[in-house]
DNA sequence: TATCACATGTGTGTTTTACATGTAGGAAGG
DNA sequence: CCTTCCTACATGTAAAACACACATGTGATA
């Protein structure tokens, strides 16, 4: 228990002692990235999860969350799966995006779009100062 | 219990029925948010309450969490406080950012930096699909 | 036959955020 | 004097997002 080595109450994510981890992510990330590779091509779990480090940069989406946000998707009608076997090594479940998908990703673009443009004030801001 | 009304498995925010939020915030924005306005001036934490908007954009920062975050930054030596009474109304814990604390603020800004051309990556690949 | 890479998952604890509530000083009005 | 409101600071707790560990099975290859 307590892997990051029991500090006391308020330990943020340290990457060295006395040192805040601070990253930046925003939150949720990975599923516009989900969407938007699935707009590229149909395609299944352990490929996005290779693809995903070029959009997040390091992030690498950690496997289990990734399937488990795949099957979310799916429950509610953002993609399709099927199953496909026939090429050599285990059956592969392919996703699909679908036009709600499509929507929703439309929406995360929009999101993201502000995003940027409230990193920018914020960037301007500390250079300014 | 349950306050988003008792939908099965997975309700991930929802803003309208069938509609998943999506507002890709930058993860604890508000601590940078924090050290740019106490660089800018010492203040407390109420009056931070009512600057921060103006950089997050939307998101009013939750009060509670707000002082927990001042705490938690002086518990490590990045903002010191003080008590000040004498002007009207409740006394004011006054914060003001230390050395430590505007080097955090510049590791911030470098990472909130490589966030915007993140966003800026997918969104010019969400563009040129 | 043991091991490795591919592929899909579950279990569970930690961190971060959201929502509700509590305490208290002082001004304004009845 | 009593109530109500605004300021200001704070705690309690549940939900959401994330990280880490592990389980399962196929097929190739050493």
């Amino acid at each position: 228990m307590r892997p990051g080595g029991g500090r006391g109450a308020r330990c943020r994510r340290m990457v060295r002692p006395g040192h805040w981890g601070v990253r930046a992510r925003v939150e949720r990330f990975s599923e516009p990235a989900l969407l938007l590779l699935l707009r590229e091509r149909a395609t299944h779990g352990y490929e996005l999860l290779e693809a995903l480090p070029a959009l997040t940069g390091e992030a690498r989406v950690d496997m289990g969350n990734l399937y488990r946000v795949l099957r979310a998707l799916e429950e509610d009608g953002l993609v399709t799966s099927r199953w496909e076997s026939g090429d050599p090594g285990p059956a592969k479940r392919i996703y699909e995006l679908t036009e709600q998908g499509r929507r929703l990703l439309d929406e995360w673009a929009a999101a993201l779009l502000r995003s940027r443009d409230r990193l920018d004030t914020f960037l301007q801001r500390y250079e300014g100062g």
